[in-house]
DNA sequence: CGATAATACTTTCACCCTGAACGGAAATAG
DNA sequence: CTATTTCCGTTCAGGGTGAAAGTATTATCG
């Protein structure tokens, strides 16, 4: 260990602390995170130089005596790009450093481009949509609706939008963008973003289900992504316990459920109305999805013991009323299991949401904040204020 | 962060390479942890003065030039011992602190005390195995065939030794024993035995699955056991994907395999037969059990990818011969999974041995150890040199 | 057998970082 | 205007580290 750890730790903390804890004065860290006055002071000053903190003098008066100075992140130093990009539409979140959120957008997934037409209007729509901070852009952060390798970025599992598991995409994209792009399965930046701002705020360990035309899923152990090395992990659609050993995934997806009403002579355009339907002769669907997605809640309760499963995707919304009785069944099952079963907080935003928070760690890790502190900034109430439908307004 | 703190920090980073790699010279612990010269010897002279290390001067005259002192652990500064508690048999192995095995023993279970009694047994049983190494006792771990919640130490879920689920078992067990005692699930540590010695000796990420009475399941990620806060983690044998949701533990247990053949009207003592048996009737039986073990692994692999899956306890050896068929099967269902699996290569003596491990960490832990360290000790080829079938005799 | 070279370890020293104590600055109370 | 309280910056001793110089030990060579 070199002789400056133990300052790049110091500074990693009171970096983090004003990222968690918004604008707040030197004593106020010091007092919160053990470290002196005298070190919090140089740090600060150091931080202040390089232009990463704000002095800024809202001091609210508490109590007689000199007034304290508050220190903040200068929101404004950067902004960062997250991006959802899902078979049906593509969503993306501009937000500063403090984390929040200045524009939003939605515009249908263009599905009919092949891979590098795709590059390059997604690369258009984030430079338009970036605007004028594009020179401040600091990182951009993609979810894609498929199993993302880290190591090699290499995109598989994408049925519903198979453009973008040609390795050309992503080049592409960084080549047209001129940045470096983050990349991972939607689900993944889903929880992230549920695990941030909404139903998972206060876990330490949640799994996030999406279940839509595929099944995907995402995983958080201790406040931080689980992912394996093939982007597999949370994915027990795979499991052979359906009839004859077929994977649950052809059971509780769209497509799955819509094949089996057809099977009963009933057709729908959308999977989530099979559940909206009133059919008396739907019910069988209904419970044979339902003792499916009893399968995976069950296999995400023992696999990791999380305290919330975060529900999304479309048809999520049509599970609603199921899940009290849900939540009973599965605790039929396994007795011990504290996990609460949740509806996604963020809604369609989850994705967008947990992009920016991807992005905003890469843009910390370069300030050069401990891997450690990352698992809590940025801070949980960012979006307090802001208004959610608007960000999501299709412009 | 202290000033102190590096100190510690690389205090521990010597230590654990001592351990890890060792004798070895204070050059080469230097060269190897990118520490220089001067921190190394003030740490070793330290740890020296502390009674920790030992010099040894078997150097091996490598160059010319002045021969290189070595450094090694103070073996015999202290015992653990590590007890493995089954339904039929308890396990002893009581090792020094460079994890080199000094006695072992295994003695049938009296399944028949109850919980004060038994306490009383295994505590004297320990006593008189550690012998005259008694006051250089530094740690006891004990493997309980149950959930073992790690809050309280809490055991539950013991349907073949339900004794131990009484708080009073552990209670006296530390008092006739007048020391602290680890537990943990039986499962938990013959993974960490075959993590540290066996099947996973190389693998970051791995699960155990033990198939004897019941199922039990251990899974470690990067290294390091991960337990939930029940002791359910890995448990798949609660997934309700048996025939009208029957949890599949029913149909993969001894007493499910049992009853399962008892059904086609034949009679066994011992599950293991089942599979050995060549009757053609009992193919189905086989199949069933497959298809089951089946789901299981799927889980085990979308869980947590490991790159190992030990399959333990005492019916897995009547699996070897299906293994390469299961692991055919397996990757058709998860073309991406990278998992390979394996048998014990421990045998009986994982969870013994894993115990002795977890002691150890406890040991090493108490000597200044950081917890991240503590995922590298003890030297995996500890055991290289012993003789395993001696350890299990039965004295 | 002594000189030399090579290697292992130790000592010295300059430097970095921290916490404690002190002192100046700013705001309120009287 | 002075006293008091609180916040913040500065100074200083202490502990810790790495680079470099110094010492010890061994093999090789003339």
């Amino acid at each position: 260990m070199e002789s400056r750890a133990p300052r790049a730790a110091n500074r990693s903390t009171v970096l983090a602390h004003v990222l968690t804890h918004g604008p707040v004065s030197r004593t106020a860290i010091g007092h919160e995170t053990d470290l002196s006055p005298a070190t919090v002071s140089r740090i600060v000053e150091q931080l202040l130089d390089e232009g990463l903190l704000t002095e800024t003098d809202g001091a609210p008066t508490t109590a007689r005596g000199r007034r304290a100075t508050q220190v903040a992140i200068a929101a404004g130093r950067g902004v960062v790009c997250g991006v959802d990009v899902g078979g049906s539409n593509v969503r993306l979140v501009v937000a500063d450093l403090a984390a929040e959120p200045l524009t939003g957008r939605t515009v249908p997934t263009p599905a009919d481009y092949d891979a590098p037409r795709l590059a390059q209007w997604l690369a258009d729509l984030i430079v338009a949509t970036v605007g004028a901070d594009r020179e401040r852009l600091d990182c951009v952060a993609v979810g894609l609706p498929g199993a993302v390798r880290q190591g090699d970025r290499a995109v598989s599992n994408a049925p519903n939008l198979p453009q973008v598991e040609d390795p050309q995409f992503l080049r592409l994209l960084e080549k047209h963008l001129g940045t470096a792009v983050e990349v991972d399965n939607d689900s993944n930046y889903a929880l992230l973003g549920e695990l941030r701002f909404g139903a998972a705020r206060d876990a330490q360990t949640a799994v996030m289900l999406t279940i839509g035309a595929g099944l995907g899923a995402g995983v958080a152990i201790d406040r931080r992504l689980f992912r394996g090395r093939s982007g597999l992990v949370g994915e027990f659609g795979h499991l052979p316990a359906g009839p004859l050993g077929a994977p649950l995934e052809r059971i509780i997806s769209g497509s799955g459920i819509l094949a089996r009403a057809r099977e009963l002579g009933l057709s729908f355009d959308n999977a989530a109305d099979v559940f909206r339907s009133a059919d008396p002769r739907l019910a069988p669907v209904r419970q044979y999805v339902e003792q499916a997605l009893l399968v995976i809640l069950t296999a995400a309760v023992v696999a990791y013991e999380p305290e919330v499963i975060v529900l999304g995707g479309g048809i999520s919304h049509a599970l609603t009323p199921d899940l009290v009785r849900l939540r009973g069944r599965l605790h039929e099952i396994v007795p011990a299991a504290e996990a609460t079963v949740h509806g996604a907080e963020l809604g369609d935003l989850s994705g967008a949401l947990g992009a920016v928070v991807a992005a905003l760690h890469t843009a910390y890790r370069r300030l050069g904040l401990a891997e450690a502190d990352l698992a809590r900034v940025p801070q949980p109430d960012a979006l307090a204020g802001c208004d959610l439908p608007a960000l999501a307004d299709r412009a």
